[in-house]
DNA sequence: GCTTGTAGGCGTGTGCCGTACGCTGTCAAC
DNA sequence: GTTGACAGCGTACGGCACACGCCTACAAGC
């Protein structure tokens, strides 16, 4: 019988999407939401508790839209696995501002347990129980989020290699080698690499 | 010939770390270390540029306490290189509050530079070279820069695992069963565990 | 068609934050 | 004794998240 709502929770996450697309993680405030919609900055309070809420949304957001049904099963048990973590990694790379905020929200994100259900799933099918499964699953998700903060905060092809490639390479030697090399490998190959070495020590 | 200064940079590292160590991370503010120190807020600015460069001292405060030695190489390279990551993950865990900071800011720490030094230094007398050595060299960095942020803030027996056994096991039942299981994992037991499937994914 | 309860939205104010800028006081060199 | 370099301080500004109370649009009951 009030007066109706004017905002759903999909316009507000849409609009803090906006900002941070356009400002940055560090442009994400409150006040800078409200403007984005054209309403005052209390007025938001009406949809979400407090910052950290909206945070939360714009985290499940990006990861509710992982598709986190099993890939088909007549492909060898790495092969799927490794389809997973390539699901993940594209969501969370289509906004690579938000990374920080996905570190520190994931728990609450019912798109990572679906997701890690299903990693369970398949590796319960090649194998794995108890602890070590347990320690499969978090080697995973370890070297995922690690990997995904490595190339993007600070990129193979970045200021930080070429900073390396400028040191005195009498004392660091191989540093300045790898930093060489390091140009010719892309992301793809250097994160997809890294996870052929986790899932050959996870087979053997 | 003018007044001398009053302060170190020793002096006001400690007690950032003091401040960080009483308060937390969020408690770390100019205002507050300038309290510790007993002297006003912009005096901190004689010492320092700004609030960033203050986070960049207390990692490398950290970072620079790192053993870089080589450790002796009657042992295999495995086990080299297990050590250097032992040294790092010690070297981190003594202040885990400041781990968000050490991630963003691990570029410009000298620590890290000589730790990879050394690490590829054990890489490369184990036969790795060219790409295949910078694609090592990042995936021991990723997984631990990920499993130490899901360790301290996410960790096995915390309220994520919690939430996740309280979940609808019907749903979950993979995720329900290892969170049981998870409780028996020690930290230790999940980060050398994770840490051996990816040293073994390296030498096969 | 008027009244009234409910709930959405807004404005103001508080206490934090980092830090720009100009002043004051102290000391060594001359 | 004078001078000038520089450590340290105080004030002030523009940002932030958010508590709190007010106003107002609406729909149900009479």
């Amino acid at each position: 019988m009030p007066r109706p709502r004017t905002l759903t929770q999909d316009r507000l996450v849409a609009a803090a999407h906006a900002v941070v697309d356009r400002e940055g993680l560090a442009g994400l405030s409150m006040r800078a939401v409200a403007k984005e919609l054209g309403m005052s900055t209390m007025g938001l309070y009406r949809y979400v508790a407090d910052r950290e809420t909206l945070e939360r949304l714009l985290v499940e957001s990006l990861l509710d839209a992982v598709d986190t049904a099993p890939p088909p099963d007549d492909t060898p048990w790495r092969e799927r696995v490794e389809e997973m973590v390539r699901r993940l990694r594209v969501a969370v790379s289509a906004r690579p501002a938000v990374l920080p905020l996905t570190v520190t929200h994931r728990h609450h994100s019912p798109g990572v347990l679906r997701w890690s259900e299903t990693v369970l799933t398949i590796l319960d099918e090649a194998g794995f129980d108890g602890t070590r499964r347990v320690i499969a699953l978090r080697a995973l998700l370890g070297y995922v989020i690690g990997a995904l903060q490595l190339e993007h905060l600070g990129p193979l092809a970045g200021p930080g290699t070429t900073t390396i490639a400028a040191l005195p390479p009498a004392d660091f030697p191989h540093l300045a080698d790898t930093a060489r090399h390091a140009r010719d490998v892309t992301p793809d190959a250097e994160f997809f690499g890294g996870l052929a070495i986790l899932l050959r020590g996870l087979a053997s």
